[in-house]
DNA sequence: GTATCTAGTGTATAAAATGCACCATAGTGT
DNA sequence: ACACTATGGTGCATTTTATACACTAGATAC
C-alpha cells in the first residue's frame, strides 16, 4: 500500500513516539531492580503479562476486530483465511473469557452472533497498532508513494 | 512491585500516550481503504506482519532478552522457566533467522554463545513494551506505592 | 576418575491446530 | 416436495508444535 509523503511521517514520527515511550517504561521499570523484583521477576511478570496472547491466533483475533470493528463468526473466519472454524470457535471462547472480546448474541431467525472488543481488548488492540505499522513498513508493505 | 505515585504517573501517561499514537495510526491506515486496499487486506497485513511473534515462545524471548539484556543459552533457560532446551534451542534459530536476534559465538574454552538483539529486535521491543506494561498494571503486578 | 560447565540434539509423548464432515434451524428457489 | 443457501458452531482423525527427559562432546576442577 502506499501512502502519501505527510501520512509515511505521521506514521513514522507516531511509531518513533512509541519507541522513546518504550524506553522511558523501561528506564522506570530498570530504576526498580533490586533483589526482590529484579530481572527474574520481570522476566516472569512479562511472560505472565502475555500468557493469553502467546499462542497462534489470539493476537490476530485482536487485530482483525481492531482493524474490522465488530463481526460474526463466519465473516472472521473469511478475513482470518486459514483459520478452521474449530480453531476460530475455541480461541473465541479463550478470548471472551480473559475479557478481551465480548460475545454478542443477536436472536433471530437467523440466530446471529458479534463479536466485539471489550474496552480492554480495544485498548490492547490500540497499543498493539504501532507494533504491527511498524512491521508493514518494515516488510514493505506500506511505502512511501513516490512521486 | 509497588512504584511511587510520581512513576505510576510517568509510566499512566506514557500508555495514554501510546494508545492516542496507536489510534492516529489506525486513523491513518483507514483513509486509505478502498477497493485495493480494503479490511481484507490489512486484516492479512497484519496477520503476516505479526507470523513470526505468533507462536508460542518468541515474544517471550524477545521480551527477555529486551528487559535482560544479552545473555546466553543456559541463562534464557533459567529466565524463561518452563522452556524446554530443545524448544529454546529450535526458536532462538528461528529468531535468528528472522533478524530479531544476533547469536554470537566467542570461541573459548569454553564456547560460549551470546543471544542479544538485533536493532530490529530491539525496536520491536520497545514497541511491545507499552503493551507489557499496561498488561502489567492491568494484571495488578504493578501497582501504585500506597503511603 | 568423577563431577561440572558449556550449548545444544534425539526421541517419545502430549498438546494444539487443521481439514473435513456434519448438525439443527430457517429461508429461498424451481 | 426437494434441493440449496446461510447461520454458528461440534466431532473426530490427522498433522504440526511443544514438552520431558535422556544424552552428547570438549574442557576444567577436585
Amino acid at each position: 500500500m502506499e501512502i502519501t509523503h505527510e501520512d509515511f511521517k505521521k506514521v513514522e514520527t507516531a511509531i518513533n513516539d512509541v519507541k522513546e515511550e518504550g524506553r522511558q517504561i523501561r528506564s522506570i521499570f530498570d530504576s526498580y531492580s533490586d533483589e526482590n523484583f529484579g530481572i527474574d521477576w520481570e522476566v516472569d511478570a512479562a511472560v505472565d503479562a502475555f500468557s493469553i496472547f502467546s499462542s497462534r491466533w489470539t493476537i490476530e483475533i485482536l487485530a482483525t476486530l481492531y482493524i474490522a470493528g465488530e463481526r460474526r463468526f463466519n465473516e472472521m473466519r473469511k478475513l482470518l483465511r486459514g483459520i478452521s472454524s474449530r480453531t476460530l470457535s475455541d480461541k473465541l471462547t479463550k478470548c471472551s473469557e480473559s475479557g478481551l472480546v465480548d460475545r454478542v448474541v443477536e436472536d433471530g431467525p437467523p440466530i446471529r452472533v458479534i463479536y466485539r472488543l471489550t474496552d480492554h481488548g480495544r485498548d490492547a488492540g490500540r497499543l498493539l497498532g504501532p507494533l504491527v505499522a511498524y512491521m508493514k513498513i518494515h516488510q514493505d508493505r506500506v511505502v512511501r508513494h513516490s512521486q
